[in-house]
DNA sequence: ACATTGACGTTATATTGTATCAATCTTGTT
DNA sequence: AACAAGATTGATACAATATAACGTCAATGT
């Protein structure tokens, strides 16, 4: 994945929507388009401090990661407590339900994109229910196809 | 609900896989069945004090909800960090993916069963990723009906 | 220039969860 | 009954995650 790319395309989405892209937000979603895996909020108060020589506290980083969240460039995972950067910013495509693969051994995640019938199928099941989705996000733990096999 | 059907079926659960479903176990579970919300392990405690007049350290909740997991007899819910009962305690039919919907305003939540064809779609599509799911639970954020209206 | 707003810092505190070791209770066996 | 072994619970400490409240400063528009 380029992070430029990924900055540049953030950069842009930010203007258009008319609000700011800071430097220690965008440090913050460089930090989490170079991780390998998702971090929690501290974690990433410590690679920015790493990063930049220049410590920042906790709460900024919340913050950060609220202003990111808004603006679907980064997700949480609400089972790990972990964050990590949209893998679909460079997408033209509009986003929908963010499906997550998530492996149990080594952590990492993939963000899939389930059949959008098959969505579609899941969301009629639950309408059914007299239920209505605010914002999907499906988080399935596992094993990747790397850890299966050790 | 009837609790009363709920814990002798737990209890019998319980026999049939040589474990022991203590007092405070059945409490605790008791207390989940008796909730109409799902409850923090903190809260439990909570309510645990006041119906057993009786103070429980919030480490003992947290092993005797353990207990109660491993069992299939409470789920938690990782997008919240709350407990609740399973609500299938009763029934015949064996536990596959548990599926929540979780009123964000009133916090119910329903735990409901979707169709079986579309959880296979679900998980052939994750296959197709090559990877392998654990133990699939979803849970789906939104209004109930009641809240849609107000 | 001035007021307003947003971004960020600072501190404190709440909430959720785990580690560790001791005490107690069960159970099976002798 | 007496004992050993294991499971259950208590007690204490602490780690990890998250939010509240308030202050400062800079950017922005009028």
């Amino acid at each position: 994945m380029d992070t430029e790319k990924a900055i540049d395309k953030a950069e842009h989405n930010c203007l258009e929507h008319g609000v700011k892209l800071t430097p220690k937000r965008k440090s913050v979603l460089e930090i989490l388009l170079e991780s390998k895996h998702p971090q929690s909020a501290y974690e990433i108060a410590d690679l920015y401090q790493q990063k930049l020589a220049e410590k920042i506290p906790a709460m900024s980083v919340y913050r950060m990661l609220e202003f990111l969240i808004e603006q679907g460039l980064v997700h949480k995972l609400a089972s790990t407590n972990k964050f990590l950067a949209c893998s679909h910013i460079t997408c033209t495509h509009s986003h929908k339900t963010p499906q997550f693969l998530i492996c149990d051994n080594c952590q990492t995640v993939n963000e899939i994109g389930i059949d959008s019938s098959l969505i579609a199928a899941l969301e009629q099941s639950i309408s059914d229910n007299h239920f209505k989705l605010s914002s999907p996000q499906l988080e399935l733990h596992g094993l990747c196809e790397a850890c299966q096999t050790n």
